[in-house]
DNA sequence: CGGGCCATTGAAGTATGTCAAAGTTTGTGG
DNA sequence: CCACAAACTTTGACATACTTCAATGGCCCG
């Protein structure tokens, strides 16, 4: 399916290269020219322009956007590929992997407003490789531009910081779902997460469609997918959810919370 | 998952409550003045100043550092409190965690030359607990001034970012290890990252000393103390290892990763 | 309409959690 | 410096939750 790959395995150091206008993006059929400005977008209340006011929008828009679509199944970057973009989720769902000899694991899932590739900072090379669990479309900055920028705006510096604790913060949430002894509290976890970051982009926090496998929810909480599948057969029994497939409606979410939740943590 | 929804509801924006020398710093008494350079410190090669060079490093200099000593069990911050101060480990080593109703999570362990605190920056405050596992000695970097510091430096600038990322790919690994179905490949995976981070400190990766109690292995881990000592115990059966008490020494670390990581990743 | 992927469910074996007790080390106070 | 107490570690026995293997059924895409 993917045949492009330019994996290096090699550390980049930085400084990172010089952003060059002239140079193609990595796959240049499938980016876009730049857009509107960054705090037109439908999600930028979650994205870098929250709360940057007028001068540091201005800085940011200095930079060249491009827009990427993908399809379900397609890889944004892989691991090792050389660190030139951060990629902004516009919509869609995306789940970052490492790859392992058979399988991998699925170490982050990604929706709108999301910021991917904070991880390649480390060495200049992505330590995940990223793949569209849905037709999705991201923006690629071009990270020595944001660079620039960054040095023109302090508040455009906080706000990177702020995303990237952010991100750390999620991910020291997700250790600890992961590390609870009984599967049954890393599940319901799970769906209480998704159903807070579906509230924090405007859906509906009850209903909504797991964009992920089986497969893919039980490499994440450290489980297999039969067990995931009996967790929320389990859940639906006592009546705590409904279960269709991927659709989900979280019937009692607090009563889920605290008979797995709260009461696994022994 | 979360029982304390203030630590990832909203967030709270930047900009963060500026330094004020005049304000004491947090806990006066164990905090000393500024000593030399940041540079001539004994683990600047793994710190804030790795890779930076002489302009650079004034624009650290310029910032007033404190440095506070821990002893065994004593806390440097609590979750909630207000984020002030990154600090950097000099020495000893610290465990991260979250309190929870009955005990706690544990959800990283520091040692020298490694930086706490980024995951305040999220929402400008801390969202772990740091413990000290014996006597410790951190610098305490005001976060005001370190960004005062980064608006001159895009040196600097990069190599925080830089550090976050590291971070933040530690901790994709450490949800990496911990979902490991198998306890004995989390327990193996551990010893072995252990060991990583003692040789790049420049101890033995071969013998050293476990800091941290097999409770706070098994928080971890997501297991429980006593698996944690019957891995160990097997290990040692196996030949793998040696145990007396917290000494550790790695006999045929290979042949653990081998026998127990590689293998486990079914 | 058919084929492949995904989800569900069952049965059996095993790893791991839980409870309990003994042994060891560490720290403290006399 | 010793003695005692507290904390930590090890080991055992048992119950159970989870993984594994397997088969069936449903959904979606071509």
């Amino acid at each position: 399916m993917e045949t492009h790959s330019t994996r290096t395995g090699v550390a980049v150091p930085l400084p990172l290269p010089r952003w060059n206008p002239g140079v193609r993006l990595l796959r240049p059929a499938r980016v876009e020219a730049p857009r509107a400005p960054c705090h037109t977008c439908g999600v930028s209340h979650l994205c870098l322009p929250k709360g940057l006011d007028d001068s540091d929008r201005d800085a940011l828009d200095q930079i060249t956007i491009g827009r990427r679509r993908l399809r379900k199944g397609q890889k944004l970057y892989r691991q090792g590929d050389t660190f030139l973009f951060l990629y902004a989720v516009r919509f869609g769902t995306c789940k970052a992997s490492f790859p392992l000899p058979n399988g991998e694991h699925v170490s982050a899932f990604h929706m709108a407003g999301d910021i991917m590739g904070f991880d390649a900072l480390a060495d200049g090379s992505y330590a995940t490789t990223v793949t569209a669990l849905e037709s999705c479309e991201v923006c690629a900055l071009p990270y020595a531009q944001l660079l620039e920028a960054c040095a023109a705006s302090s508040a455009l510096r906080q706000r990177v910081a702020q995303l990237m604790g952010a991100q750390l913060v999620r991910e020291y949430l997700v250790t600890k779902l992961v590390a609870h002894r009984h599967t049954e509290a890393r599940v319901a976890g799970f769906l209480l997460q998704l159903s807070k970051w579906m509230q924090e982009r405007g859906y509906s926090p009850r209903e909504f469609r797991l964009r992920m496998s089986r497969a893919d929810i039980g490499s994440y909480l450290g489980t297999t997918l039969e067990t995931v599948s009996r967790c929320l057969s389990q859940f639906a029994r006592h009546g705590h959810i409904r279960v269709h497939n991927r659709e989900i409606e979280l019937v009692d979410a607090e009563g889920l919370r605290a008979a797995y939740v709260d009461e696994g943590r022994a």
